[in-house]
DNA sequence: CCCTGATTCGC
DNA sequence: GCGAATCAGG
């Protein structure tokens, strides 16, 4: 896979409404984690709290792979601060988000206090909601309009009683995918027990799944299908 | 262990 | 420019 603008995109968007790298590269598809945060890097969409980067002391990884003149060049100058990046706007990393209870109030211009000298408004992001559009209040109308792009978010789980079940959505390179029921059905889920390490099922679907060919005219009986056999009605 | 992002460096 | 390998913190 390259590099598309529109896969660019993509990552730019993702990046900036706060998904983790692994969650970028798994919608993208075909890229791996480290591709992204090194797409990411070279685009300049820095920022982000990193676990690691928290205190500054490169020297210690950079001089380990690289013991070149990392030393020697400790220069005197101590950085101000670490630039707290856009002023005001702790958004909280893949927290949800509160209900858009106002989100577009409509244009409504005050007619008496139009003159007045409008209060600066300091603190002009206010929250970022799902989508990526900014919350704004009454008064923050005249948005920029962004681009908008037709995002595809994330479709919420469908709750209800599947909601402990491991759904299609919760499946990963380590979750067994063995079906349990049938497509379609409202309880039909997966396995979701930890993987045979190099398989995509359990240990004890893998059982299932994976059996050693017997000598041709053995007889045995058909082993139990995935989806719980042939649909019985 | 799992996860995260940052960084380096051979390609 | 790309991304695997590696590092380091949670």
């Amino acid at each position: 896979m390259s590099w598309t603008d529109e896969r660019i995109d993509q990552l730019k968007g993702m990046w900036e409404r706060g998904l983790t790298a692994s969650q970028i590269a798994e919608e993208l598809g075909g890229v791996s984690r480290n591709a992204v945060i090194g797409k990411a890097h070279r685009l300049g969409l820095q920022s982000r709290p990193s676990p690691v980067k928290a205190n500054d002391a490169p020297k210690k990884a950079a001089a380990a792979r690289k013991p070149v003149a990392a030393v020697e060049a400790e220069a005197p100058a101590a950085r101000p601060a670490p630039a707290p990046v856009a002023a005001a706007a702790p958004v909280p990393p893949r927290a949800a988000a509160p209900s858009p209870s106002q989100v577009a109030t409509p244009p409504k211009v005050d007619p008496v206090a139009n003159d007045a000298p409008t209060p600066p408004p300091q603190p002009r992001i206010v929250s970022v909601g799902p989508g990526g559009f900014l919350r704004q209040g009454p008064g923050d109308q005249q948005a920029p309009i962004p681009p908008a792009p037709p995002r595809r978010l994330v479709p919420a789980k469908p709750s209800a009683e599947i909601a402990d079940k491991t759904s299609l959505l919760d499946l990963t390179e380590r979750i067994c995918k063995w079906p349990m029921g049938h497509p379609g059905e409202p309880d039909f889920h997966f396995c979701g027990e930890a993987v045979n390490p190099g398989f995509p099922y359990c240990v004890e679907h893998c059982g299932r799944a994976y059996q050693a060919q017997l000598p041709r005219g053995t007889r045995r009986p058909p082993p139990p299908l995935p989806f719980g056999g042939p649909r019985v009605r």
